[in-house]
DNA sequence: ATAAACTAATACTTATAGGTATTATTTTAT
DNA sequence: ATAAAATAATACCTATAAGTATTAGTTTAT
């Protein structure tokens, strides 16, 4: 299953706000241009703002803008704040611990991928999604 | 989240059979070594014989063994009957189809992961464990 | 024969993630 | 001032995953 749904909307969210950042966008609009239940996206934007990434405008010509520069927003954390990040971090089969001197069954083959994952999520950015747009 | 808890528990199972697979283990000796709740530890066995990986031998003397060699056992394929491969081989941002000239915004970025994820589990067998076992 | 030690099947309950409804609050154009 | 158009907060509902209970069926040692 990867990601939760709410990780995806977030992201959604998040990378369709990226590559607009000039403009502020309303929830009406993020509405209409993602496919997600408008009163879940609404809940989640504010989850967003709560978390700091994002700032509300409230009011008639209100909307959303990023909180903080899109330089300094890795995916990494975005996941993060929505379903935790630990999960993927520990051990695939669950053990507690999976001590180095008597690592879990799994291990040695599930290692590469889980460290080719957390590496591109903890050193990608929202604004490298600009330059990858352009590849 | 990765994988989903009964994934975890499928994989438990079966990577301690294969490590243990010269014997026959019955679900009580199964539920002893792994952790996972005994009702649906047996659930799940049953289910494991039903896809045809493990044999059921019931009565007193009763237990599961593989019923296939452990060479041709993928991880994909577990993991597939278990919760199905299909989430993972899609966008991760939940587009229907991501073109190749209109990707999705993190497809680029999302890509080497997620290869080195599905060629992990597509390439390795539980017979691998065993060897892995003694790096 | 029969009791012990197993697996099989199915129905039910609980926890969690996802989604909806309602009401309150804020801002701005008029 | 006030109505319109936004966001905020909170409570509620629903679908799915996880876990439990019950009952039935099978085999073997005695």
């Amino acid at each position: 299953m990867f990601i939760s749904k709410t990780s995806e909307y977030a992201l959604r969210i998040l990378t369709y706000m990226a590559l607009n950042s000039e403009t502020q966008l309303s929830a009406t609009i993020l509405f209409e241009e993602l496919r997600i239940p408008k009163r879940y996206l609404m809940r989640l934007l504010t989850d967003l703002s709560k978390s700091g990434f994002i700032q509300a405008t409230r009011g008639r010509s209100g909307g959303y803008v990023f909180a903080r520069p899109l330089e300094s927003i890795f995916f990494s954390e975005i996941i993060d704040s929505v379903e935790g990040l630990l999960s993927y971090e520990g051990c695939v089969l669950g053990n507690p611990v999976c001590p180095i001197d008597k690592p879990c069954a799994m291990h040695h083959i599930w290692d590469k991928p889980k460290l080719t994952f957390l590496q591109t999520l903890k050193t990608t950015t929202l604004a490298d999604l600009k330059e990858a747009d352009n590849i």
